[in-house]
DNA sequence: CTATTTTTGTACCTAACGGTATAATAATTA
DNA sequence: TAATTATTATACCGTTAGGTACAAAAATAG
């Protein structure tokens, strides 16, 4: 069977790329947070009327989420490259070095949206803060596996634990986002790097 | 001149405790931030209707304020005493060990109200925001000064910086209260409190 | 050229938001 | 008891929230 789309559509072609309007929504949630975000700031950033968002994007919570799966692809990929670097060490370097880089970065907002979208938040918003909750324990538990696996190839020692020792750092890295968001620059981060790898437990 | 106020009052007797008020507004800002906080949440739980909260507290940002110095007086208050311990090492055994029994306590909302209060927030709420960012600095700020002590008495080396360490200590304070909003139960957040503090350094 | 399809833009919906006008109520003072 | 004072309770204000009905517009298909 043929389903190889036609270059020619049907209707009225659409006045806007998805992908370019997702990356503007992106920043405004960034930004905001999922409540702090209003579909009128939205629509002013996107550049496009209400009408169309919704009809491409559903609603303000399926816009939400299409964004994080933006944010998770673009600014957020190097944590699943910071995996395959060859020890813990350099792992946890690698992972808390390009965060302070992100946290900072002035092309950006401050912060991580994954910690800082739906930290607190009102009674109708309890979904988006579960699935951001279930994203953090995700790259936490990324870090705990790489961890156990460091050990079976013992760079890191068997007599520390792999699960405590990735919630360390998954607090660092969730504690450098609200130090970002407070305006720290990245020189205090970096510091703050420093200051948590000192002493990483080497076999 | 005698400004001694009468026991008797003139008008209708207050029909609710200000102090019992404050308490139960607290504990709604605390769950659910400062924007997550409706007044009609807020209005059912104080018990009281809605103009006597305007009367008693002004607004909603005022009532916010009132019901922060409570948090501030009341569960935070560990933290002024956790910087009269001897050393620089026991005041941050303390004070970490101090928020992670608060953060996880389960008579409270999760987490800490100075760090998610409004950590991301909509086009109001920045000045309620940046008030919160000068709370989080003043803590840090006081580990500064306790730290910059303990290197004149003797019990920290000079070489650190006390600066650096003071941001350290408060990113993972501030983690911490991210990861106990997530869930984390108190055993994993001690756990993260040794980690941090396996090494601290000593003179 | 006409019919069909899809998107756009205007204008609007209901509900919830923070906040308040106003009158009834309950105490004290004279 | 009558006047005064302060608080309560009802009912409501204008604004903003997220979301949508509907017709005009711009393309393709026959």
């Amino acid at each position: 069977m043929s389903t190889a789309k036609p270059t020619k559509q049907r209707g009225r072609p659409p006045a806007f790329d998805h992908e370019e309007a997702l990356e503007k929504a992106l920043r405004v949630f960034w930004l905001r947070g999922y409540e702090g975000a209003s579909m009128a700031e939205l629509t002013e950033a996107l550049g496009i009327n209400r009408p169309s968002i919704y009809a491409a994007f559903g609603n303000k919570e399926e816009l939400f989420r299409k964004a994080l799966g933006k944010y998770l692809a673009g600014p957020v990929a190097y944590v699943a490259e910071a995996m395959n670097e060859p020890t813990s060490r350099q792992v946890v370097e690698k992972f808390l070095t390009k965060s302070a880089e992100l946290l900072t970065n002035p092309n950006n907002p401050r912060g991580c949206m994954i910690v800082q979208g739906a930290l607190s938040c009102g009674q109708g918003s309890e979904l988006i803060q579960q699935e951001l909750i279930a994203h953090r324990k995700g790259y936490e538990d990324a870090l705990r596996q790489r961890f156990e696996l460091a050990q079976k190839q013992g760079d890191l020692p068997n007599s520390v634990n792999a699960s405590d020792l990735a919630k360390y750092v998954a607090t660092i890295h969730q504690g450098m986002s609200v130090q970002a968001t407070s305006g720290a620059p990245i020189e205090d981060l970096m510091a703050v790097v420093e200051v948590a790898l000192k002493n990483w437990p080497a076999s």
